[in-house]
DNA sequence: TTGTATGCGTTATCAG
DNA sequence: CTGATAACGCATACAA
């Protein structure tokens, strides 16, 4: 199973078993058969820890999402992701490990958990923070670990990658307006940098457009779940709300079901628009209008900027990838 | 950042500091202290390469599932999976390797894509096998890298973690029958296991029903997608079919596009069942009944199997996980 | 309670 | 073109 087992059925050296299998130096072409035959017989695969052990270099990375264990659907987006990342890891002959920790777990929970990075092992890692996390990224940045922040900014240092999340919900609220939307209700998150930015962009459209922003036409949550998007949705129809932006996936979901519940004519009544793009979206009636994010992209591009810090490049990036409005039907005419 | 740097700052002996790191034997406690202090000062982390190469563990595993790059939306049931497995594998204490390749990559390569198959390093692996992997099953097989199938069953000598396809089908077509649905449409995949077995489910409860299995009725695809699914949906319909099983995730929704694209009333001109579970089917019009697989829970429980050979333990466990059939609307009265 | 010393499987240096 | 050997950082058997 070892070099050294090859080396003695060969009867070569060590070293000339390794090099003959790795193609690192000039090697006869009789050795290079008699080890090559040899190790197919054996089934010699290479042991990464020794390898990695003598390199310093793992060929691995570590990707660290939350999990909220309540609300699965948020993964999905992640999902996207991963995808994307794996992309660029097949592409870099790099592996991926997935680790995830819990948003809720408090502020000495939030990150840690992730043992991978208590350990001397990743060549860097992604990482989406929480709003808790910052004392995490300090001690990564410290320890000298490379890494990428994504979806999310959490401070000025960090290279990161992230959607544009203002400007999408600034669209979707200049849309509202332009339907003749008057009564424009926010449901949104204000646990993490993200939901932050989205209820920021949905203040920044409304000053743009000279509506005054009516706080009881919106409604933040601490975190996104089906069944508080129904609760929002139903506080803004007794509020007479004319639309609805609900900035999560999730969200939109409960606040759809509340409205049909309700019997409300959308987009007459009520228009709404959702955030992020699944084939079901155009499924639903009436098909729903979204502010789509580029996930997979994201992904594929954090990982491409990880593996350029992987290089040696000391460079700080930060890159905001563009939203589209996806316009289906919900949103008004 | 080593044992030895530690060593030296505490005055003591690698195997103490060792020691009292690990706690693995006894120390006084002025040199745990000293220790632990020490270590804190410099940032200690160990060196996973180091001790896996001395202990022979990596105390990670991988999963292996098929990426169906022009297909993205298959994988959000493999999300819900990975969370599963991420569950027990924070219990455990273990990293997971997310590792993916191309189901219409060809018999050659299938899985070996796999590099950290071919690599001495993860302590087991878990692999959602495709139609033409059985081969490499056995070379894992053959290498003694504990492993579990998943989602598919491959052949009889692995232990296996799946749905019951065949009844949830069979639960259906019943359902449909039940509601007075005579000619029942089939919309499965042939390229995977699992769509063998839902095929045989339909089949077998048709035999069981007396109803006579119309090959037109039967569309069987190598892949799924949507657009295959609106094109089989539109079939269909015109042999008239009065119901729509759609063995998947993707393909329903293709089903139901094509369905309202055509203005069928659903469930009376025509009834449709989908597979999978997901918010946004309660979500459509009307709601979508469908087979539901716990896809969390096989993701826990195939983590669990794979713990327990780990473990050494050396039994064949063949699991079979119970679907059920979440009835809302679209199948019939 | 502590220390010494070995070896895990590689890569790479240095010497032939 | 080839070989001997050091070192990577750790766990642990053995010795004290």
């Amino acid at each position: 199973m070892s070099l050294k087992k090859i080396a003695e059925m060969t009867g070569l050296s060590i070293a000339t078993v390794s090099h003959a299998l790795n193609g690192t130096r000039a090697v006869s072409e009789d050795s290079r058969e008699k080890v090559l035959s040899a190790a197919k017989v054996v089934g010699y695969r290479p042991n990464m820890a020794a390898r990695m052990l003598r390199t310093q270099k793992s060929n691995t990375i570590a990707i660290i999402i939350p999990s909220d264990t309540n609300n699965m659907n948020a993964n999905y987006f992640y999902m996207d992701v991963i995808m994307g990342v794996r992309k660029k890891m097949f592409e870099t002959q790099y592996e991926l490990i997935v680790s995830t920790y819990d948003p809720h777990g408090g502020v000495q929970q939030s990150l840690p958990s992730a043992q991978v990075l208590r350990q001397h092992w990743v060549d860097g890692v992604i990482v989406v923070p929480s709003s808790h996390s910052q004392r995490q990224i300090r001690s990564i940045r410290e320890m000298g670990l490379p890494y990428v922040l994504m979806d999310r900014r959490s401070d000025d240092e960090s290279s990161c990658v992230t959607s544009n999340n203002k400007k999408g919900v600034a669209d979707a609220v200049r849309l509202f307006a332009a339907c003749g939307k008057r009564r424009i209700g926010f449901i949104g998150g204000i646990g993490s940098a993200t939901g932050q930015q989205r209820y920021a962009g949905y203040l920044e459209a409304l000053a743009e457009l000279n509506m005054p922003a009516d706080e009881a036409l919106i409604l933040l949550s601490p975190s996104y779940s089906l069944a508080r998007g129904e609760e929002c949705a139903v506080r803004l129809m007794e509020t007479g709300a004319d639309a609805i932006l609900a900035a999560d996936n999730v969200m939109v979901m409960g606040a759809l079901r509340a409205l049909k519940a309700a019997g409300a004519r959308i987009p007459e009544d009520i228009g709404i628009i959702g955030f992020d793009d699944y084939d079901w979206m155009g499924m639903v009636s009436p098909p729903l209008t979204t502010v789509r994010q580029q996930a997979f992209q994201m992904g594929y591009i954090v990982a491409e900027v990880l593996m350029r810090k992987l290089g040696g490049i000391k460079t700080n990036e930060v890159i905001v990838l563009d939203t589209s409005l996806v316009v289906r039907q919900s949103h008004g005419w």
